[in-house]
DNA sequence: CTTTTGACTGGTG
DNA sequence: CCACCAGCCAAAA
């Protein structure tokens, strides 16, 4: 199915729940590489056909809002998050420890596999 | 086909 | 604290 990085990405970040956040760098790390985090940030560029991904949850190691130039609106991004109940305070998230989603803490190893989820299955 | 460029990160100086 | 470099993957020129 097309790329299978992209579809690994997309499947994290779909996984990442509401009111939680991720980074490029965990993601990446937990698909193999840390260093391809500058992928998993391409990979959302392209995530706009995209509408189960939330982008919006994924943010670089700081908890910088860095895409959200890439939401259209300029604050679209911080709204979309504080609807979600995250603390956004010039483009940065508010304790972000206390809202960091890791991936590999909480998703299977075998997830890792490339391996898609069930159909069917509600997450 | 080759080169450039990104929503990144960690290390080095 | 700031500047630069390497590593990773994919799309566009």
């Amino acid at each position: 199915m097309g790329s299978d990085y992209f579809d690994r990405v997309y499947e994290v970040v779909r996984r990442i729940p509401a009111g939680r956040v991720s980074t490029y760098g965990a993601i990446a790390e937990f698909l193999g590489s840390v260093s391809a985090a500058r992928t998993v940030g391409y990979a959302m560029n392209a995530s706009h056909s995209r509408p189960d991904v939330p982008a919006h949850r994924v943010v670089n190691r700081i908890g910088l809002l860095t895409g959200k130039h890439h939401f259209g609106g300029t604050h679209l991004m911080e709204e979309l998050l504080r609807s979600e109940g995250v603390e956004v305070e010039n483009d940065q998230i508010v304790g972000f420890a206390r809202h960091f989603w890791d991936p590999s803490d909480h998703l299977p190893r075998e997830f890792q596999q490339a391996e898609p989820p069930a159909e069917g299955r509600s997450i």
